[in-house]
DNA sequence: CTGTTAGCGCTTTCAC
DNA sequence: GTGAAAGCGCTAACAG
């Protein structure tokens, strides 16, 4: 029944007509091995299609060779191309790289790091949904994992993170669109509640201040009908605003949808500049400027900064207070396309 | 030094005065244990901030809870949309799902299988790179570990596969360019060893032969350079193409792009539609006519098919011949949008 | 070069 | 209700 699964390491000992540790020498490398016993293993192993277990390895040694990485989602391009840059340093770490989502819950965000801990990731890398809340923190400063956050810092620990510079990225392109002249300029936020959003919105209000103009926040946008609604009270007004910051994504395109849908021109009429690159943003019509964010750097860097401190930890377990707790900041790109004012 | 890192069920019993069967006990639904010990254990748990070490578990227990995940890579939403999906639907199994990507290399998609079965994943899906590959259909058939294919299936084995009509999706899409009287339609290919572009070509040919029209096929499109040398060839000719349909995503949004550059006309000077549906296909303009293909679909039956056959395999270890090795195939639908020449 | 042996942390009979 | 003890498959001393 067991032996139709999986072979086990003895029994190819007993096959080959070998001890235990030899099999383990030859799947080890071979190393210290004689020739014929190291070919009369291999042909039993060959046979059996023996594996060994990870499981029972695990269980010895003290590393799991195994780094998850916790995502709201991986069907959003600038998190799974995050996870595809951590992938890569993973496997060049020799590890496996545990991708697990959230679907921004926190309840869900709490179970995978608990799975990961189960399973005894070496390290773990998580975008933390919520950074500011309490259990997470708690569970996060508890456990004796290396962690690293990604896109928004954890609230209240030591965590290291590595973002974005939010702040300057959104200071950059206000200062971009007040230097084409716009003097009315409106921040579609999206939803508010985030650290990277909430410090886009600093930026913003820095740049306007800067510029001694008044800062607009429409903070309603979350889909399609919000955007239009939004839309036609801004070109009501008897002097509608001249251009549009959009905090995010989906934001950008709702904006960017609607403004075609009624007709108006871009970026004659109403310029739009958008926050975080998109893949078609460059083959729209017109094609949209955006601060782009070094995405598969913030995965490499990251996971990078884990290995990094799982070495650290490996060989000074008491060195905890070295340069821990840092905060990697990535710096963001205005891309200019047209829908600024840009040519 | 070990306690530092992990408490362990032992030490939890030993704080507690308990034996280790009451600590199983506890941390497996607390059942059979009297509700003082129960308490005193949890408090001790707490304590420790004790995890059970999934490594311990696995070694003893026949399942792992655990499936994996082999892609071309994370970051193309194709494929990240199964992965959500198929997360979903292992989540709802209490199962994790482990995702790996082989950047397209073979040698990296074997390397993965071996991880995934030496980690004792309970199943595998698996979206094989080159279907043929007699190394890979070896070590698919060797395993005894169920495995789904996805998007393609894999040649010369009874391994059930989820994959999309995409000959009938390109037939009833040539059939639509055919329909709106064009009698000269160009197929850009993208790279043409892959299954699913050769089911693709294969629509293609079937519908325009049926409609006793010339198939013309254009295979160098890799990039921007070559869709705009390739589209500038055809625009010289005496008598240009009306229409063309691109086989894959990336050539779409080449072609368009360089309709666009180019100032033609879509779709009264050249028609386009592409297969497989992307984000911003709807907010280009013209929006872009496509073959939806149902992605999230695709993952999520991927991983039902396999939950179903881990279920079988457990209860009837002797009933193999039962209904593997049957494929599903997906409808696809088509997307009028404008860029086809519909409204 | 090779084998014996003692666990790693947990579950699971089988007694009490 | 509870615990003692036997492994799960592997690695790593320690002898030869």
């Amino acid at each position: 029944m067991k032996k139709s699964t999986h072979a086990t390491l003895s029994e190819v000992a007993r096959q080959a007509g070998v001890g235990t540790t030899t099999v383990s020498r030859v799947i080890n490398g071979g190393h210290r091995v004689s020739p014929e016993t190291l070919a009369r293993v291999h042909a039993v192993i060959e046979h059996l299609g023996y594996m060994p277990n990870q499981a029972a390895r695990t269980l010895k040694g003290d590393r799991t060779r195994t780094i998850g990485l916790i995502i709201p989602s991986i069907a959003d391009s600038f998190f799974s191309s995050c996870a595809e840059a951590a992938q890569v340093v993973a496997r060049a770490h020799d590890s496996l790289l545990i991708v697990t989502t959230t679907q921004n819950s926190l309840q869900t965000e709490i179970d995978n790091l608990n799975v990961l801990i189960r399973h005894r990731a070496d390290g773990i890398i998580i975008a933390p949904g919520n950074s500011q809340n309490q259990e997470l923190q708690d569970l996060l400063n508890r456990i004796h994992v290396p962690v690293v956050a990604i896109d928004r810092p954890v609230a209240n620990s030591l965590i290291p993170s590595v973002v974005t510079d939010n702040f300057k990225g959104a200071c950059s392109a206000t200062e971009h669109l007040i230097g084409h002249g716009y003097k009315s300029i409106v921040c579609f936020t999206g939803e508010s509640n985030l650290y990277t959003i909430r410090e886009r919105i600093r930026g913003y209000h820095s740049a306007m201040a800067a510029a001694g103009l008044l800062a607009d926040l429409e903070t309603s946008i979350h889909d399609r009908a919000s955007a239009e609604k939004a839309i036609e009270k801004l070109l009501k007004r008897p002097d509608p605003p001249q251009a549009i910051f959009a905090l995010k994504n989906s934001t950008t395109i709702y904006a960017f949808e609607t403004l075609q849908r009624l007709n108006v021109q871009i970026p004659s009429q109403m310029a739009i500049l958008g926050f975080d690159d998109f893949e078609l943003a460059s083959i729209v019509r017109p094609a949209i400027s955006v601060v782009q964010q070094p995405v598969e750097e913030i995965g490499r860097v990251a996971a990078e900064l884990l290995f990094e401190h799982l070495l650290e930890d490996r060989k000074a377990v008491s060195t905890t207070a070295s340069g821990h707790s840092r905060t990697v900041v990535l710096n963001n790109h205005l891309i200019l396309r047209g829908s600024c004012g840009c040519s």
